[in-house]
DNA sequence: CTTTTGTAGTATGTTGACAGTTTTCGTCTT
DNA sequence: AAGACGAAAACTGTCAACATACTACAAAAG
């Protein structure tokens, strides 16, 4: 019995039980609570959170939107499974995406936000000595990070989009691949990098080391498919 | 009265209602027949499609995901009206994403392809001089030009993303702000040039020109909107 | 005359029930 | 024993009614 909890922000009354749902099925979704290529049961569901099958019915909608789940008329609602070779399309398009945010990001970020951003690679430094290394950073630190540059670049339809579905797909992939020991400090010094490059203003710069950055971690998906064609890899 | 038209393709009855009322509300918005910022009322939508609130509701929410819509809970949903800011932020996303695509285009492009799309644009010309040059090219041949470039390009995420949300709000920009004689014969020979690329399987190339191509189009629509600045560009 | 407040009206949010389709399971046939 | 047919159960799609929140208008107070 999962029940609908009250999240921080937005005062609880103020939004509809589909908008409840919605969250809270995105959290369970991406965590991996509700697995990949599981059927939605409606009536399951409606019981679980004690609502109605209405307002479920639009939450899932919402979710088809965000392509976390897909949809067949009469037959039902799937939690997505992602293919790599999706994930891998998806880092493809973040390589995209983000450098120019990230080139945008050196153009508008605030003096402020760039301190901010700094101020919390140094938390994850910590974090990364602290647990020895994996999980929190992993997980959610990383994309902390790559989240306020788009937000930082000022550009609210490339926030939208980056901050929505892609960034939901993103972190289910986190999770459920559980990206094991992949680099965090390697990770953690090209940050640095890329933020230094935005502090100086050097759009051009930050745009290349923030698309070095994703496509590395894109080249290390690869890998773990294919782990037999590396002489490909440049 | 509209009632629910029956689309070409997809066989009428093995699709949901919402399913159907979506597309049908997404055509309205885009021609502009419900204008910008006005207010979806459920009754009176429900009324006009001759179906019930339910899954006029559904499609609303699909509709949000879509970014046609905003919706206020407990207040109502309104059709976008897209500021000009957001419209050059739409272009620059084009510009990153479509290029990329055409790279991968010019990879991946089957011969088949490429000569169905030569003469899709052989098409245009011909349509360019018979009606001496604006409505069909303007409004809806331009962009399936693009639109058959992102398919080509094989990165089935790309697709969705350029050819869902972001395809629909240019297209809405299309029709409302009816782009007038913006330079058909000049756009039509970029795309030849651009094809020219991805015949030769240049991806450089083909992504240059793209760029290049929605870009002079971002320049058209900021120097429509600050016709005084224009000693700022480049 | 402007502002405020209360009430009526309307729209949104939610529910439960009904209809039609799909899936499942048991039985019968080959 | 394996497959096909058929009936029952479960689920999705749809609807109409109820509850609640907002909106608008009018009357009263400053």
């Amino acid at each position: 019995m999962a029940q609908i909890i009250e999240t921080a922000d937005s005062p609880s009354e103020l939004r509809t039980l589909a908008d409840k749902v919605c969250e809270q099925l995105v959290t369970a979704i991406v965590r991996g609570d509700i697995p990949p290529g599981q059927k939605i049961s409606e009536p399951e569901l409606a019981r679980t959170y004690g609502i109605s099958r209405g307002p479920l019915r639009e939450a899932i909608r919402h979710l088809e939107g965000l392509r976390l789940v897909v949809r067949i008329p009469h037959v039902g609602a799937r939690v997505v499974s992602l293919t790599p070779e999706e994930l891998v399309e998806i880092y493809r398009i973040r390589e995209a995406l983000e450098g120019m945010a990230c080139r945008l990001a050196a153009e508008n970020m605030s003096t402020a936000e760039i301190q901010g951003l700094r101020e919390l690679l140094y938390q994850h430094e910590k974090n990364i000595e602290e647990i020895d290394g994996r999980a929190y950073f992993q997980k959610e630190g990383d994309l902390d990070f790559h989240y306020r540059i788009v937000q930082s670049s000022k550009n609210t339809k490339l926030f939208e989009l980056l901050g929505g579905e892609l960034y939901h797909l993103v972190r289910m992939y986190r999770y459920q691949f559980s990206v094991s020991k992949s680099r965090p400090q390697h990770a953690l010094k090209e940050h640095h990098r890329i933020l230094d490059a935005i502090e100086e203003r050097d759009g051009e710069l930050a745009e290349m080391l923030m698309r070095r950055h994703i496509g590395r971690a894109r080249r290390n998906i690869e890998e773990r498919l294919n782990p037999k064609n590396k002489e490909e890899r440049e």
